[in-house]
DNA sequence: TCCACTGTTCAACAACCGTAGAATGACCGG
DNA sequence: CCGGTCATTCTACGGTTGTTGAACAGTGGA
């Protein structure tokens, strides 16, 4: 050909081989799992060959760290409710299929040590929401509220569990904002809400 | 010894070896997953072979079918609100450790017809849920109360994330009523009521 | 041009897995 | 008391996995 030197660098090329096997691994530890994905089926998706992954990774616990870093939604937002926040967040990860999210959520419901990496991730954005709801039992209703959103991303995508497959975020968000709403700064209903006891 | 035979008649034994098996498989299957419950570990926390497990339940799948036996929960409730048998379902699987609800749970995150299984079982309380829901969507309601149940449960067992580990069933439940209240019945906080559009 | 560097492949190892079949030994009906 | 049945163990095979280290080949600076 005419092209004095080939397009990529050594250096352009291997940075790119190392992006491919990451987004390769992303997608089958999304789709299988920690346990059923192998090294070898990274390699083949790739093209390479499994040395070449151990060589740039060292080791499958490796490429998975590497592979399943969350870009650390920081769940910013300014002024704004916190409720506005978390249901905005989830619609983010509404959109499309979200492989980073679905690989860690996926893989740390079967390999212990990505459940440890990932509570230690989660852990901020909970207290984050902890600091936003004024009752004693902020604690517990952040965790329901995690709990909800994370039911609600592996209900739609994991499970693939009834109408929620292939409903619209916006249509999961509305439903969702009521029952947000009570727990995040405990509205109760008229009909529950208590004489204003201790203190 | 003295006894003059021993107090199991051979079937028995059988039996009872059979059911331990069963118990170790389910412990393992719900601590570990699918893939990394090895039926040699089983057998050993039995203490057996290996071979006789394989020599009872034939495969691994098939022991994994035995063990992840759902009761067939039938969310029985005669005249009662649809949200109170919820959350009743809810409170009982929230009380102890539910063994083989985490073994299919997070083994049908792995395994292929456990996900089918699950979703086999799973699909008439869904229906059943939705005829209960007076709006027209209903099927998106049912399947958002489920993911809440599925998210809670996974939370607090698998994921151990935040204070849902160890809160109390009962507070969890009151914390979470209001929430199914306005997912079930649909009336919105007063604040948020359309002014009866169409129709 | 030459040579070191490095991206990449090849071949192999040790460990472990599910599984199969023969061997063992105790129980129990006749 | 005897012979078969059955619970149980032993041994082994084929396959897959993570991992390793040697070998190869194209690149790029001197």
């Amino acid at each position: 050909m005419t092209q004095p030197s080939p397009r990529l660098t050594r250096a352009e090329q291997r940075r790119q081989t190392e992006e491919s096997i990451l987004a390769a691994a992303r997608q089958l530890f999304a789709e299988l799992g920690y346990e059923r994905t192998t090294i070898r089926a990274v390699a083949r998706t790739v093209g390479v060959d499994a040395g070449l992954v151990m060589h740039y990774f060292g080791t499958k616990d490796n490429l998975f760290s590497r592979a399943a870093e969350l870009p650390a939604a920081e769940l910013s937002g300014g002024g704004e409710e916190i409720v506005d926040v978390l249901l905005a967040s989830l619609a983010s990860r509404l959109d499309g299929e979200p492989v980073a999210s679905l690989a860690v959520l996926r893989s740390m419901l079967t390999n212990t040590d990505a459940a440890e990496r990932y509570r230690a991730a989660a852990e901020p954005q909970l207290s984050q929401i902890t600091t936003a709801i004024p009752t004693e039992d902020a604690e517990l209703r952040a965790s329901l509220l995690s709990a909800i959103v994370h039911g609600v991303i592996i209900e739609r995508y994991l499970l693939r569990l009834g109408r929620l497959a292939d409903a619209s975020p916006d249509q999961i968000i509305e439903l969702l904002r009521p029952c947000f709403q009570t727990l995040a700064t405990a509205d109760m209903p008229p009909s529950t809400v208590r004489p204003a006891s201790a203190d």
